[in-house]
DNA sequence: AACTTAGGCAACCGCTTTAAA
DNA sequence: CTTTAAAGCGGTTGCCTAAGT
């Protein structure tokens, strides 16, 4: 649907060593049906070398891509049911951008799919409900944009309703968001969180957390609510990475933690202290910063 | 009917992490 | 231990189309 330059043929091929000029852009019926019959025989795996192997004239980047994102048979296609929204936004309110994450818990999903839909839709969505579609806090109200304002950002916020995103970010208080979308990092900052999957372990967990865990960590009971908890601290003051590295996590727990928010009981549980505290922290707030 | 604008989404880009050499 | 290849991720781009003027 969506199309793309046509071409300029430039830079991502280079690294790939070929000489041959490698296509760019949609992908033909035909250029599908090779990659997909090619896959399907050989398997997925060394993209680098399968256009080559597959006689595609395009980057193994762009192999992987077309086929994680459109030719894999178990892609769902079709409208996002409601449910599914639903679910969307409970897991972006824990996890934040990590939209493989939260592919990775709608089956048929792909993370392209869901980061696109949730930025043509469900982000809109939330800015018309009033909340901030990166914290899921609810806006700063008028008031508080002038207040923002007098303190010296004058221009920027007050205005450009058609801005929606730009304004939400003018208006974002110092407050870092809480599962930091943007490169929220792993083990080189020292968290021993990955955010990504990890191909040894077979790319299917939710976090390759640190490896130390106390005795209890894999009794869900119980770490629910301290999870619970630490997270919607960690969530408020924007530490995100500090509660990942908790030793009371492991991929399992946290895989668990995931799955309940299918739960509505626990997901409301966990909205209701959630938002107990935000209004605590909203006082507060009020009494001091800036 | 012609033009403009905004929305949707596939594809690309740049970066990070992991594993292998 | 260091380097490099491979894989994966989130952010961004830009084309197409529908809606609005």
């Amino acid at each position: 649907m969506a199309r793309r330059k046509p071409p300029a043929q430039s830079g991502a091929g280079s690294a790939e060593g070929q000489t041959a000029p490698l296509k760019r852009g949609p992908w033909t019926a035909e250029e599908d049906e090779l990659l997909s019959r090619f896959v399907e025989r050989e398997g997925e795996g060394r993209w680098r070398t399968l256009p080559r192997r597959a006689g595609l004239l395009r980057c193994g980047k762009s192999c992987r891509l077309r086929w994680m994102n459109y030719l894999r048979p178990d892609i769902k296609r079709g409208p996002i049911a409601d449910d599914e929204e639903d679910l969307i936004l409970r897991l972006h309110r824990v996890l934040g951008n990590r939209w493989s994450l939260i592919a990775g818990r709608l089956p048929g999903r792909t993370d392209n799919e869901i980061k696109n839909y949730w930025n043509s839709h469900l982000s809109k969505k939330l800015i018309a409900q009033g909340l901030d579609p990166r914290t899921h806090m609810p806006l700063p109200t008028a008031a508080a944009a002038a207040n923002t304002a007098a303190v010296g950002r004058s221009h920027a916020a007050a205005s450009a309703p058609a801005a929606a995103d730009k304004t939400v970010a003018a208006l974002e208080p110092p407050q870092p968001p809480p599962p930091s979308p943007t490169k929220p990092t792993s083990t080189a900052d020292g968290t021993g969180c990955d955010r990504r999957d990890s191909p040894a372990d077979g790319g299917d967990d939710d976090f390759a957390f640190a490896a130390t865990m106390s005795p209890d960590a894999n009794c869900f009971e119980g770490f629910g609510d301290q999870f619970i908890a630490d997270y919607g601290a960690a969530v408020r003051g924007g530490r995100f990475d500090d509660l990942m590295v908790s030793p009371m996590v492991d991929d399992d727990t946290f895989t668990s933690f995931l799955d309940s928010l299918i739960s509505d009981k626990q997901f409301a549980g966990y909205l209701a202290e959630g938002d107990a505290a935000d209004h605590k922290d909203a006082k507060n707030d009020q009494g001091g910063a800036h």
